[in-house]
DNA sequence: AATAAATAGGACAAAAATGTCCTTTATTGG
DNA sequence: CCAATAAAGGACATTTTTGTCCTATTTATT
């Protein structure tokens, strides 16, 4: 479904927030062993939401990583998937033809738009916050 | 959402379908061109598809690859995700996490489930036969 | 000013997915 | 039997994704 650096986009993405519920400013290093991943591979990761605006990044010493609370309502996971996975996600044809098109649709399209609107609506209404509060309570997990 | 090789796989299965309607048996050859895939590639997938009896080959002249009109009811799209790209997309958790775990979830969990089984739903109930009659019609296409 | 801590970024490495080529096997028809 | 045809399969090549490492830049602290 998403790529690997998506999840480990969405997974990072979610800490920073919770973290910054706190106001916590988190490091690399930190995020990395909180969910689970490769260290330099997400500082990439990191670097795309950063330039995508999806968190902010402070360099130097207590440096880190880190959202206001008003963005953390703001943020939604399609802006995440769109800055890391593009948007073949979105508007790519279930069975890769050139571009999905309603005039010549290929013999899944009705079914598969279905799904990928229901994708869709889901990503773009679900935002960080959303996503952290529930790892807050101690419901959900970022890792195992 | 699938990958290259599934899309394949299913443009070819349905391929296949539709000229079995008509009893016609269709090589390699003829499907990669029908459906715009390399061919090497599809022959591959072919071999995939005929190990997981979602469709029949026959080797030799007049041979290729076909399928009886009453599997095309019976092969659903899920057969052939699931002989190509495994059960990642049934069962896989869409934060990467190790797998999907209603008792420790990600922060995603109740709202991928939601779609991943509309999408199963999807899947599992739709066959070959029916595809192939939309194409079969002129309606959809498997290629442009 | 010097040091150290932290992200930014470039270059490289490894693994997986995609794609190609060639040989083998089965089968048909002459 | 022989030749031709088509799938099966193994080995290899290319591309993309995933992952690592090292250096540069920024900035807080002393
Ligand atoms: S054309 Fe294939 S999904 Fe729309
Ligand atoms: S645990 Fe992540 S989708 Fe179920």
């Amino acid at each position: 479904m998403f790529s690997k650096a998506c999840e480990y986009g969405i997974r990072a993405a979610v800490y920073v927030a919770l973290q910054s519920l706190d106001g916590r400013r988190v490091s690399v290093n930190e995020i990395a062993e909180e969910i689970d991943s490769p260290i330099a591979f997400t500082a990439k990761i990191l670097q795309q939401l950063s330039r995508s605006k999806v968190i902010h990044s402070v360099k130097g010493p207590t440096g880190g990583f880190e959202l206001d609370r008003t963005e953390m309502d703001t943020v939604k996971l399609s802006m995440i998937v769109h800055a890391i996975d593009g948007d073949d996600i979105y508007v790519g044809c279930g069975l890769g033809l050139k571009e999905c098109n309603a005039n010549q649709p290929c013999p899944l399209h009705d079914k598969f738009v279905d799904i990928r609107t229901d994708l869709k609506n889901m990503l773009e209404n679900t935002s960080l916050y959303e996503l952290a509060t529930g790892l807050e309570v101690g419901l959900t997990y970022l890792k195992r």
